[in-house]
DNA sequence: GGGGTTACTGATACTCGGTCTCAATAAGCA
DNA sequence: TGCTTATTGAGACCGAGTATCAGTAACCCC
């Protein structure tokens, strides 16, 4: 269920470019340096905003100019720690990163729920946890002490299952 | 956050048996055979039940007896594939296996969700979908057709909460 | 019980996604 | 300009799991 390796609905570059400007800016703004792979790698990034994608695709994207695996993994190690980007965990095992999305008041229990679209890997946020509810009855009925909870709904977006 | 090593609180000897048996007759009944490897195999998947584990511990467990690295990532698809087993994928990216709650009547959406204690490994079902009520409003509300889902719950268990 | 078929086994090499190490390089500052 | 130090790419390495293959043993028929 990988998504498609064309570029088709990717994020438009006017927007991408914005996205770009804010990571380098949040990078910086972290004590690191702005190095052209760094620039290269937060680019690509931000092209791919709104879908999720591996490790290993970032690296086959970014290798033709001249990007090493390691430097990719650091760097998106570097982004998931200053919350940039998310990790993803499929069904399948398959780990995904995504960028997280940027909120100017994040949600008191400190996650957001995700949607995954299975034909494009576009992620859609949810605003409100499903769950907020339902956890006081699960203390309940199972005795378990809550710490946090993953959540992850799969299916298809509009677009995709329009043009079905 | 692995389960501790120890052998503390694992499922009582009686109903392991039970549960190994039964397995071990689903085994025969999908018309495999029962060898050795594979009835020792059960028998400590069996005596892991309420807990989570991955393909390493048993491995490790399962080693001075003589069982290969391969049986044991073999079997373990096996029983998975028989549905006895079923995957977890925790926050930090690691696999762990469960044995499956065997039900009379399985829930009309073919899942369970899981409450996970962090402390001792232990699994807990929750008896209603907390998402079932919700899944109309996402509909709405993000155009997404939603497959289906993936909810794994975290916390301690009553035992390690009342422990601390 | 004997023999043949074939599922199952353990050893080992391999894959995949990711990390670690290290010497070379380049950014930033005095 | 020169120094310090973060960052880089190459490549070895790691952990979890899979594939291959020759040997073994369970099962079935006689």
């Amino acid at each position: 269920m990988a998504a498609p390796p064309s570029s088709a609905g990717e994020t438009p570059p006017e927007r991408a470019t914005g996205l770009a400007e804010r990571i380098l800016a949040l990078l910086e703004g972290a004590g690191h340096r702005l190095t052209e792979p760094r620039v290269q790698f937060v680019r690509a990034v931000a092209a791919l905003a709104d879908k999720s994608f591996t490790g290993e695709d970032l690296y086959v994207r970014l290798r033709p100019t001249g990007l090493g695996r390691a430097t990719v993994f650091r760097t998106l190690k570097l982004l998931h720690d200053l919350g940039v980007l998310s990790r993803l965990h499929l069904a399948d095992g398959c780990q995904r990163y995504i960028v997280a999305p940027v909120q100017a008041t994040p949600p008191a229990s400190g996650h957001r729920d995700r949607l995954i679209c299975r034909q494009c890997g576009r992620v859609a946020y949810l605003d409100h946890c499903p769950m907020e509810g339902s956890l006081a009855r699960i203390r309940q009925s199972t005795g378990y002490q809550v710490d946090w909870h993953h959540l992850d709904i799969v299916g298809l977006c509009a677009d995709c299952s329009s043009a079905r």
